[in-house]
RNA sequence: GCCCGAGUGGUGGAACUGGUAGACGCACUGGACUCAAAAUCCAGCGCCCGCAAGGGCAUGUCGGUUCGAUUCCGACCUCGGGCACCA
């Protein structure tokens, strides 16, 4: 028989699909709605490994709820904004639509090649001119709901590029491409007040039943809330300050009071006095790298004021501008009480200042404790502190708020490290920010009629700053309120936008508005949603962010984009090195003998250094492409549902692509063989051996495949394989297992299943056909194997009917050979049997 | 520093709610077929003792609970990830 020929094989049934349009999502179906989505790509110009193990995995779940009796929706498409373009156009003078598109098409044809059962009707990209102008209108009903604000923010800036950086972009202090050193500048930007539903993303976690724990504790401790209290001291000045506190309890134990060098009673102290506003310069001179924050000395400035404590107006704490104390969480400034906070303790060392314990551990005497190097944080009773004296931590933080509020000083407060999302940025590649700053009517947003705000076709990229700022007409704009002339804002939305929402779009992405609410509410949330654990934090919580905002404005009743959520581990391969450390050497230089590495065609040997992450850099890049066109798409697949569970990183191996491959002809043999079997749809009767181990196969790989198992499922169906080369070789029982086992493989090797449904006499397609259920008669054995254990060591095994009664089994264990043997004659003393499963003899 | 997660053969990994540890794949070894190779098929494959029958030891280390622990509890070691002066 011929070889099966993939590639022949996966361009005729792609193309036979496509005809059939077999992927298409209906909006009016009556079945049940399945929406399967992976993120979507960045056009990068290839796909690499990663995205074929995504939508690899993607696809499996879409095309087995599809078999399942599922209306699937199952998209794609590109988020085709960001800076790579922009550097293209800069240092190869391409137009950035232009190089977005091409690298759009290459990358589509990649994707096709491998076979994914996409509806392809609902392609589009963010930087389509129909999806940012519904973005341009989705913005301003936010800022018209109250969820997007401007305000003034720190940025980092690069004074030779002249544009703002991302904190990734600034390396040890300097900009990743001038070497600029970066300063901190104050630009008005703007803001989406993703705060407004702090306690609502946080408390909806709970309920995300089917998202990682992992996930969810990331984004619980980047939400960040804690609960305290916030109280005013009255300064020497007469003024107030506010500060917030998780500790009341130790307000007894403060020494001083702290401001941050950003709060604004040190800018006003620091206008008149020089020696401070030095203070505050050395202070933010110090990076913000993480380096630079954790060697970082405690520094501080006695402004000279005095902060009188809240429970005893005679005792007077100075106030010091601290540089640890940061202005953005809280009031900025804080109380310090040095025996029970590590940064404060340090602080006080340094300057001097009074270390008073006034919660005392258990069992510990009051006036015999102290604090030396290391603050005490743990429980304790109270002492030192007057009325507090004896009462534990969280009576006496019950007890200070109840007093502090009664005074009217305090109010029990609750903090978010969670900060609004600053959507700004100086690109001239995203989405254009549809607002016109008038010097008349201040802000005014463009109206719905003039949008979409186009991106102008001939920006010119050799300039310095943001293109879009420097280009000649762009800027220009009559107010909407006023029709005098205004100026457009030329930055753009971070390219997060743009991901916050492209999965309501997908559910109808004809309609006028940017969501559908019919179509929204249909379709969302989000069934499965697969995709790397980098964006565990940022984009999920962005596009949970966004969610609430369109259910604010109507667009869906939904809170939550992503009911289901699967964070897949990377594609890692191993690393080739010429001797000494030498250059990198990819995979296609080198081959292997004997377990070594050397170069292609030579006997120079190369160093296998450590399997890694697939990347440019270590030259461990292993392209689809040249994969597909040696194995298939299918073995390719295969290779990435197998062995390795699929959140934990997988390693690519040659070798293991050929045992795919290997697997691939294996199944066409078993289907060439059985050329003589009975008719399609000949029932099999009876229950042998091959019989149960194909109706278990199903139950199991359908067990597998529901809760995204796909190295089990793979390794049940290369059981069931065994198990016919075992079996029966002809007669209905092995088309019953030939046929199992093509349907279980088609979601995972779709191509290879059609071609091997066609060869077992179908007309039909295996698209077009249901997943197989299995037979509960021949899922259970009746005869089970015990373990017969003295001791709890293994002895002997032992067949029973299932079900036998206690007795029986007991009593035959007992004759065994080796646990006669095992006991040595001793009488038994407890015999457990555990039905259908284990006997064990304690001697 | 704080918070998570993971340690099982040469290797990727299986083991349902505590019940025969090592399914399945890869690699390797031996054999069959072949002039030969590829492909394929058959067999073997945790470690130690033993000709064998059999026995002992094994899921990072040490302890505990239990008739029985990869699974539960405690301590420690190693690796990986997240956060990072958040008051």
């Amino acid at each position: 028989m011929a070889r099966y020929n993939a590639r022949e094989s996966e361009r005729k049934w792609q193309d036979a699909w496509n005809a059939r349009n077999a992927f298409a999502a209906h909006n009016d179906s009556q079945k049940p709605k399945a929406y399967v989505l992976e993120m979507f790509p960045y056009p990068s110009g290839r796909i690499h490994m990663g995205h074929v193990r995504n939508y690899t995995m993607g696809d499996v779940i879409a095309r087995f709820r599809r078999a399942q009796g599922f209306n699937v929706l199952h998209p794609m498409g590109w988020d085709a904004f960001g800076l790579p373009a922009e550097n293209a156009a800069r240092d190869k003078g391409v137009n950035p639509r232009d190089w977005t598109y091409d690298n759009i098409a290459a990358m589509r044809g990649e994707l096709k090649m491998l076979g994914l059962a996409i509806d392809w009707s609902r392609e589009f990209a963010t930087c389509d001119v129909e999806y940012y102008a519904r973005q341009q209108k989705l913005f301003t009903e936010f800022y018209k709901a109250g969820l997007v604000y401007r305000s003034e923010a720190d940025v980092n800036w690069d004074p030779v590029d002249m544009t703002v950086l991302a904190n990734e972009q600034v390396i040890d202090g300097r900009g990743w491409r001038s070497g600029a050193a970066v300063e901190r500048r104050k630009l008005s930007q703007w803001f989406f007040k993703i705060t407004a539903y702090s306690d609502d993303l946080l408390n909806a976690l709970d309920k995300l039943e089917r998202w990682p724990e992992k996930v969810r504790l990331m984004q619980r401790n980047w939400i960040g809330r804690s609960e305290g209290l916030r109280f005013s001291f009255d300064l020497s000045n007469g003024e107030k300050l506010d500060v917030f506190t998780t500790r009341p309890d130790t307000l007894f134990g403060a020494s001083f009071a702290a401001i941050s060098p950003d709060h604004p009673l040190t800018q006003e102290l620091a206008q008149r006095d020089a020696k401070l506003a030095a203070f505050v310069a050395e202070c933010r001179r110090v990076g913000t790298s993480e380096a630079a924050i954790e060697t970082a000395e405690k520094m501080g400035y006695d402004t000279g004021l005095t902060a009188a404590h809240p429970f005893d107006a005679n005792w007077r704490l100075p106030v010091m501008v601290a540089n640890f104390v940061l202005m953005g969480y809280g009031t900025g400034a804080i109380f310090g009480c040095p025996a029970h906070d590590q940064r404060d303790l340090e602080f006080a060392n340094k300057y001097k200042l009074p270390v008073l314990p006034v919660v005392i551990p258990e069992g510990e005497d009051p006036k015999a404790f102290h604090v030396g190097k290391e603050a005490y944080t743990g429980p304790g009773r109270l002492a030192n502190s007057r009325f507090l004296d004896g009462l534990d931590v969280a009576s006496a933080k019950k007890d200070v708020a109840k007093r502090l509020e009664a005074e009217g000083k305090g109010t029990p407060t609750v903090n978010y490290r969670l900060r609004d999302w600053l959507a700004s940025r100086q690109r001239a590649w995203g989405c254009p920010i549809p607002m016109v700053h008038c010097a008349k009517c201040g802000i005014v947003p463009v109206p719905q009629s003039d949008l979409p705000v186009k991106l102008p076709d001939d920006l010119d990229f050799s300039v310095r700053g943001n293109p879009l700022d420097a280009h000649p007409t762009f800027k220009h704009a009559k107010c909407p309120s006023c029709g005098g002339a205004a100026t457009r804002d030329t930055d753009t939305l971070d390219t997060f936008v743009d991901s916050s929402w492209y999965f309501a779009r997908f559910c109808d992405t004809k309609a006028a508005a940017p969501v559908n609410p019919d179509a929204a509410n249909y379709w969302l949330p989000v069934d499965q949603y697969i995709g790397g654990i980098e964006h565990a934090i940022l984009h999920l919580l962005y596009a949970r962010f966004f969610t609430r905002g369109l259910h604010k404005l109507g667009y869906t009743k939904v809170d939550e984009p992503f009911a289901g959520l699967f964070t897949q581990g990377m594609v890692t391969h191993e690393t080739y090195q010429s001797h000494n450390g030498g250059d990198w050497i990819t995979p296609d230089e080198i081959e292997k003998r004997d377990g070594k590495a050397f170069l292609k065609g030579t006997n120079t040997q190369v160093e296998i250094g450590a399997i890694e992450k697939m990347s440019k850099s270590k030259k461990n890049v292993v392209a689809p492409q040249r994969i597909i066109d040696a194995y298939g798409a299918d073995a390719v697949r295969w290779f990435m549902l197998s062995d390795t569970p699929p959140e934990r990183d997988i390693e690519w191996t040659e070798a293991g692509a050929e045992g795919c491959w290997r697997f691939v002809q294996r199944i066409w043999r078993l289907v060439d063989e059985a050329k003589d079997l009975p008719p399609p749809g000949t029932p099999p009767e009876g229950a042998s051996d091959l019989r149960r181990a194909t109706h278990k196969a199903i139950a199991a790989v359908t067990d597998d495949l529901e809760n995204l198992r796909f190295n089990r499922a793979v390794a049940q169906i290369y059981a069931l394989a065994n198990a016919m080369g075992m079996g029966e070789k002809d007669g209905a029982a092995r088309r019953e297992a030939l046929e199992a086992m093509v349907r279980m493989i088609g979601p995972m090797m779709p191509h290879l299943a059609e071609s091997a449904w066609a060869a077992l006499g179908h007309t039909t397609m295996l698209v077009e056909t249901p997943w197989p259920k299995a037979d509960a008669a021949l899922t259970q054995d009746n005869i089970v194997t015990y373990a017969v254990q003295v001791n709890g060591k293994l002895r002997a095994t032992r067949d029973f009917a299932k079900g036998t009664d206690k007795a029986t089994v007991e009593a035959d264990a007992l004759k065994l050979d080796a646990v006669v043997r095992a006991l040595e004659g001793k009488a038994p003393k407890r015999v457990i049997v555990v039905p259908d499963r284990i006997v064990n003899i304690v001697a």
